[in-house]
DNA sequence: TTATCTATTCTACAAATGTAAAACTATGTC
DNA sequence: GACATAGTTTTACATTTGTAGAATAGATAA
């Protein structure tokens, strides 16, 4: 199975249209992001290929036009950002900045509900000594 | 007030071997990270440069030598890649990266505790409906 | 069939990142 | 003082990212 590519910042921001979008011309890229970015046009249609030659999408041709598709669920991508992030952030020491998101996240009362079930069920590790 | 620099994931590793030991010369750091990365001493010391020209270190001389500091800590500068990383990968909805998180993550028993109690204290905000 | 659209592909270019080697400079040491 | 040492500063260079303009090619309207 072929590696999760990792993506920009400004990339990403292209794929959250494909993902609520596809499939999608991308016209229909642009005009999604057209109200959240300003960025021109062409811009848009660069990372669409970017993102193609990354392997985060792939595009059937309809007509002279690419319909885009998302290669990968935005569910998988946001686990392997999160893992990456974890890694870089933590070293492996996730409560502190778990806590850090839980104050900062803005989080309606079924989250919230949703999130202390998961604790609920989470199986405690053994705390590792420090390296 | 300045602001907290965006530092790269290598720069973030040396950053950690600089709160870790800090005070600390140059050579300290790359002893430090020895183990866990593979990088050229002079690669380390390029990174020690490049933090302090981007305000995440600074140093005063000790004889020849530097000693460095970090100008941040280190749970400021978490918090702040804990938003970026929020806004970039979730844009607001932030439940669902939590939960992966919760279930990528290694807990303690008393970390599971301690994000308990904040879920319970946390304040619900009403669902915003989507643009 | 030719001019015009419009979509994609190529090219551009500066800044940031990863990864160092080379050069320069104090400072002990002989 | 001359030289080796061990720091720091400069320079290097390929990739990635941000941000597009220019060129090209297929579809279409006149």
């Amino acid at each position: 199975m072929s590696m999760i590519p990792r993506i920009s910042k400004a990339e990403w921001e292209v794929m959250e249209a494909v993902w609520r979008r596809h499939p999608a011309t991308a016209l229909e890229i642009v005009q999604d992001l057209s109200c959240s970015c300003d960025w021109k046009e062409q811009t848009i249609r660069t990372m669409l290929s970017r993102l193609v030659r990354k392997g985060a999408l792939h595009y059937e041709t309809e007509g002279r036009r690419f319909l885009y598709r998302p290669l990968w669920e935005r569910e998988e991508m946001v686990k392997n950002e999160s893992r990456t992030f974890l890694q870089r952030v933590m070293r492996g020491v996730a409560a502190p900045v778990l806590v850090q998101l839980v104050e900062e996240a803005q989080l309606t009362r079924d989250d919230i509900e949703e999130l202390r079930t998961l604790l609920n069920k989470k199986q405690p590790q053994n705390p590792k000594k420090q390296t």
